[in-house]
DNA sequence: TTCAGGATGTACT
DNA sequence: GTACATCCTGAAC
């Protein structure tokens, strides 16, 4: 599966984000691929943009991934109980990263859903297709990120982004601007004028 | 179907 | 001590 090389990380962040969606997240757990479609994505740009955990330089052990060479993995723990996956961007020395808010299962779909729900067996309930994996916290349960993914090159084996997973015969297909929504980022309220700044993006629903 | 409230630990003031 | 890039549960409609 050819992944998404360092170059495609290191420019702007807002357009990373956006060219992020309808690619697909790849996780190698215990032998067995995970793949995802990324249907949301935030960006957030440590230079000028008061939500991001690295705003103004802040640089600390939790933030210290961000300051890193772009094509990394940023993931920290949130609410005493989630984790949330973030790609960082930008060159070395430029804290950003783009957060990874919702996905599509896509492969191993009953593996995943143990991970997100634990055991259980028959059928999808309405409840789960629901809830499946939109929500960052959601995402890192379903395909089993935690901290100890923190700092994972995105050039490796483990974890990385592709464009088409040829061995499932699956292809990205070309989004358009228009398929694209675009927002404010969730649960920023306490940014200031960042707050309203529209750099949430997500893939309009198809069904 | 929507909504309020609680869970829970780490980072930072 | 407070806030947090969240999610789940249960009650009310």
């Amino acid at each position: 599966m050819a992944r998404l090389s360092r170059g495609f990380y290191e420019g702007d962040t807002v357009e990373i984000a956006r060219a992020l969606l309808g690619k697909f997240l790849v996780h190698r757990y215990d032998g067995v691929p995970l793949i995802g479609r990324i249907t949301e994505t935030e960006a957030y740009v440590g230079r000028c943009d008061k939500a991001c955990h690295a705003y103004n330089y802040r640089r600390t052990a939790r933030t210290e991934t961000l300051f890193g060479p772009p094509g990394h993995a940023y993931i920290y723990f949130i609410y005493g109980m989630y984790h949330c996956l973030n790609f960082v961007t930008e060159p070395e020395g430029e804290p950003a990263a783009v957060l990874i808010r919702a996905v599509e299962p896509v492969w191993d779909t009953e593996l995943i859903r143990r991970l997100r729900f634990g055991p259980s067996s028959g059928a999808m309930t309405a409840y789960q297709r629901k809830n499946f994996l939109n929500g960052p916290g959601k995402v890192c349960k379903g395909f089993s990120l935690s901290k100890a993914e923190d700092g994972v090159d995105l050039t490796g084996d483990t974890l990385f982004v592709c464009d088409s997973p040829a061995d499932l015969r699956l292809s990205c297909p070309e989004i358009t601007r228009e398929q694209i929504l675009t927002g404010p980022r969730i649960g920023v309220d306490y940014a200031e004028e960042a707050r309203d700044f529209p750099w949430r993006f997500r893939l309009e629903k198809e069904d």
